[in-house]
DNA sequence: GGCGTCGTCGGGAGCGCTCCCAACGACGCC
DNA sequence: GGCGTCGTTGGGAGCGCTCCCGACGACGCC
């Protein structure tokens, strides 16, 4: 039988009420009695029932992490396991327990809304992986949930944190621009996620700082797995580039796939990077140039922004935006370096 | 403020306890009586408070994987993400809530114990990704709390769910012996964990079909790392060998780079082969040759006998063996095919 | 020496739910 | 027609905790 404050207080002579607050810290109790009942508590093992003091305090010590449908694709890439690790970590620094809802097809996405708000089993969520103009956001922002998106949303009042996309994707410009492309292909990523759409208009942006435009059919859109970057890579290998600039990683790989399937060598006929920064992009042949993001980071950030929306410690809608750098390796290292910049 | 079952009953003109009888789908109320409350509890949006539910009916509706610590080397293998992504679906189909424990450390992997299992917070629990001996299995199991482990465990009275590992290393044998393999390395994994000691076990029981046996120094053991097998795959191309079977597909990957790296060709110079059957497997150049495990179908299980558990539907420890596929692709395709069989 | 104050502690109330028992009307039976 | 039975409903009790108030003794002050 589980043990409770009422037997543990019995055991170390004093009340309900006395052990509670020993459990809980409160200051006062005298010394002598408070080691005693820790003494009790140590003895037996005793963990306070979670569900009883959730009921009165209005707290489960337990925070959500949602990422939407069609994960079931987007599962392939190392992000996810990247980003669960990390918020598991910042949970664990916290000392709150981390609930997964993940939803396989738009008729669990539905149920996910219902399951995660409205159980009050929750403190707070994190959400992130929607696309834009999500509902599934739109009702979470609008309940009294306190809510903290990874990736920037499309609508206003909801605190998140993101990876400054459109810095890196114009560093990545500069870079291809710098070591001598002429013909720069982009295998994009899909417009509709922010992350997408800013890494296209920062890699946009970055070209336009040289006089620089993307041609249109020299983007090629792709939804962040390795075959469509593959295939993406294969139509611009026949449209004639002399570098890509694929938005993700796993997309980059795939793009190196189909430069090998093609015979065509990186760096030396294609220089392509990628941008994300995962194991894949170090041990491929060639090393990828990438740029990388802060993911552990990103997510320690959320969870701190999470608690402090729960605590009651801003109320504000609060945003984060972490620098991302570019790591340059094998497949954009050219010889013949540098023409103009 | 939250409503309550009062607060329905009040608003349909009945009591509380009937609120709480049609929530529950309970037979004994009149068809107009609940439809009547069906329709006040859809216009409220009302759902029962979970933390109130728990503390009486001493269930949670919360089962934890837990996944003990070092994993920060093995996230990096897509085994765990697929695995974490079967379990939500499943629990998603029973209606229950997943939350995750991952211990970053030693020190992590010691708080999680009491974490875990005594707040009360969890109906049952699924580990795995454990090492023989681990403490922290052994804990758990003599604790009453409902517990699955995914990977067979060192210990008795224990339910759980596994791959045949050793079936799946011993089709493995007959395949590399069957390609007229002569001279066969083995990139092993740790011997501390017991897919790792199977693995290796069951191709040494294949290659004892053949009246073969492993050469102890053509073993050599990796750590399931991509850089692990990269190396390990180094030490057996200067120890002169036709074949590798390597005992993860991460590490066959990496294998595969160690080779590109030295120029020796695949399969042509020596097949390699993998065991797991990830995206990456299909994606390399050549493709690999791979033992599939159906990691969906473990997770499916793992989740469906935690929840017999859990109900009491059975209560001696049961166990679960799943079947694995040699999967024939490019790496060990070679056009002089079969010696000796 | 009486009184107020402070530190310390005990116990009542109540969080929102489920379980159980009692109440009540309708019905069928002898 | 009286009685037992069944289907249906209401409300008390209690799950284990926190919050709050009041009790109690020690102490210092006028």
């Amino acid at each position: 039988m589980r043990l409770k404050l009422e037997d543990i207080g019995r055991m170390a002579g004093v009340s309900r009420s006395t052990v509670s607050r020993v459990v809980n810290g409160e200051p006062s109790v005298r010394p002598e009695v408070r080691s005693r009942v820790e003494a009790v508590i140590r003895e037996t093992g005793y963990t306070p029932n979670a569900a009883a003091r959730s009921l009165v305090s209005n707290r489960t010590g337990v925070i959500g992490l949602v990422i939407p449908s069609r994960v079931h694709s987007l599962f392939e890439d190392p992000y996810f396991a990247r980003l669960i690790q990390g918020i598991t970590f910042g949970s664990n620094r916290a000392g709150v327990t981390l609930s997964l809802f993940l939803a396989q097809n738009e008729e669990e996405e539905s149920e996910l809304y219902p399951r995660v708000v409205e159980s009050g089993f929750i403190d707070g969520v994190i959400i992130t992986a929607t696309r834009m103009g999500d509902p599934l956001v739109e009702r979470m922002a609008s309940r009294q949930i306190p809510l903290v998106m990874v990736g920037r949303p499309d609508i206003d009042e909801v605190s998140y944190v993101d990876v400054d996309n459109r810095d890196g994707a114009r560093q990545a410009a500069r870079h291809l621009v710098g070591i001598g492309a002429e013909r720069i292909g982009v295998i994009g990523a899909p417009t509709n996620t922010t992350a997408g759409a800013d890494r296209v208009a920062g890699f946009v942006a970055g070209l336009a700082e040289h006089d620089r435009r993307l041609e249109p059919d020299l983007l090629v859109e792709g939804d962040f797995s390795e075959p469509s970057g593959h295939d993406a890579m294969q139509v611009l290998i026949d449209r004639g580039v002399d570098a890509v600039f694929a938005a993700s990683d796993t997309m980059a790989l795939g793009g190196l796939r189909a430069a090998h399937e093609r015979g065509v060598a990186v760096p030396d006929d294609i220089a392509l990077m990628g941008f994300d920064g995962f194991g894949g992009s170090q041990t491929s042949v060639p090393s990828l140039t990438t740029v990388e993001q802060p993911v552990a980071h990103t997510a320690a950030r959320a969870v701190e922004l999470l608690l402090g929306l729960v605590s009651g410690e801003f109320s504000s809608p609060t945003s984060v935006v972490l620098p991302v750098e570019l790591v340059e390796r094998a497949s954009t290292h050219r010889s013949r370096t540098g023409a103009d910049a």
